[in-house]
DNA sequence: TTGTTATATTGCAATATTACGATAAACCAA
DNA sequence: TTGGTTTATCGTAATATTGCAATATAACAA
């Protein structure tokens, strides 16, 4: 039906899930990747980056931002954008502990 | 229109996003954490562990055959699958990268 | 052969995602 | 106030995803 069972998952793969979807769109990664390699920018500069109109590069900030994987700062008329790194680190220390069994933090599974 | 701009981004953008995606629904993450735990299993396990058919489970394999994360061995009438810990690794060193700037292979940002 | 078991595929409905033009909202300058 | 700049939201079309019943396929046993 098309209907996603959520509910039926524990918390974490949820949460697992949904950080992975949100980097599941290769613009989300190049926004990524350039507020990483810029420290942070306003979202015009992302729309100068990126080969997508400036709403469509909207809609996928805030996708990126209802899983705190980028936090977004007034300033003045524009909003300056960073990445989160916990929540990198959140997805990077899951998969570590998943694929090789050593992490920085204790068991999630 | 809905049409995904994939050309436009470079090869590791679109790779990275594609493991993510595959990764980004609760289904998916819990059959990978049920054949890390089990190390390795057929498919009707999966389909008595998850709350889903099996043409639903059948599906989720498929996908995640599709981007290397799962490998299928044929054993008589069954198929056994496993995880396929080098895109996992992938996934990781690539975060790693992202957030901490250290990693075991070199740059591919 | 027939029957059983295990998995994949097909077809379809419900829903979600992607993309963008048009427009709104918020802020500042003159 | 008006006008410019920046970002968000709305509306909508195209496409993708999710889930499952029904069916197909493949391998084996009797």
């Amino acid at each position: 039906m098309g209907v996603s069972k959520t509910d039926h998952f524990s918390d974490h793969q949820n949460a697992v899930a949904n950080i992975a979807k949100a980097l599941g769109h290769p613009a989300r990664v190049a926004i990524i990747e350039h507020l990483i390699k810029v420290d942070q920018c306003i979202c015009g500069d992302l729309v100068n980056e990126l080969p997508l109109a400036q709403p469509t590069i909207s809609q996928h900030l805030k996708e990126l931002k209802n899983v705190n994987l980028i936090k977004g700062n007034i300033e003045g008329t524009s909003i300056c954008y960073c990445v989160n790194k916990e929540t990198l680190l959140y997805l990077k220390n899951y998969l570590s502990q998943l694929c090789c069994n050593e992490s920085e933090s204790s068991s999630i599974i």
